[in-house]
DNA sequence: CCTCGACAGTATCTATTGGTAACTGGCTAC
DNA sequence: GTAGCCAGTTACCAATAGATACTGTCGAGG
């Protein structure tokens, strides 16, 4: 079967996954509900700079890919909360992963535009 | 112990690299360039539909980030070929997770997808 | 009574990015 | 002599991200 999609088909569906993780705020999303549910405004405030619109947005994404569960309490004022689901749990690994990656290699990359900023 | 940057900081450089990676072609590039140097149309041929503009944009910012290098061969016609640098293999690995997770998820995002929109 | 603020978002813009199609230059092969 | 090859660039358009303002409902404060 499919053991092995070819990423470089636009096809693939490993691409759409791809895309997804690659979008600008979900990785946020996760890391900050990996120590509990949070509701919107958790959320909004925690993760620095995201619009409501964009935050609902990616919220919604997640909910239909099964990373996350949107609970609504019908009360004035409304309140929502967001969980991970254990799909999205298991993500977290991965991300870390990443993570580290990044603040490993930070300053090799810092020093990399460095010296092509000197040169351009 | 994250007692490095704090990454929900929008000023924090790991957000950037975060940035980096989720942007649409860098990953497939790395993937690619595992098995050994290519050229530009070679990549551009073997990853699906991408404009050779926007190919260009990738390959400068991976050039600037220090995760490639770009040789030109002075000839006619011209012959230009990418190579990961030392930075841009480690890089590997955590791709390979990420990929792999999505590979072994994707069952399960896409029956989360179906019942979600099955709801709707 | 009137206003204010809380929450979880919409609505409506504008800016940035992603993407398409056509063009460049120097050569070589038809 | 014109048609392609490579590695892009330029001009242009569409899709997305983001900023800002607004909605509805309620209880609290004046």
């Amino acid at each position: 079967m499919v053991t092995k999609g070819d990423v470089f088909d636009p096809n693939c569906p490993t691409r759409v996954i791809l895309d997804r993780l690659g979008d600008k705020w979900t990785v946020l999303v996760v890391l900050r509900l990996r120590s509990g549910p949070q509701r919107f405004t958790e959320l909004r405030d925690a993760i620095g700079q995201v619009a409501p619109k964009v935050l609902t947005q990616t919220l919604r994404r997640m909910e239909r890919d099964g990373l996350v569960t949107r609970e609504v309490f019908p009360e004035i004022p409304p309140r929502v909360v967001y969980t991970l689901t254990p799909l999205g749990t298991s993500l977290i690994d991965p991300i870390s992963v990443l993570t580290d990656w990044a603040e490993t290699h930070l300053p090799a990359i810092t020093s990399a535009q460095a010296t092509y900023d000197a040169n351009a």
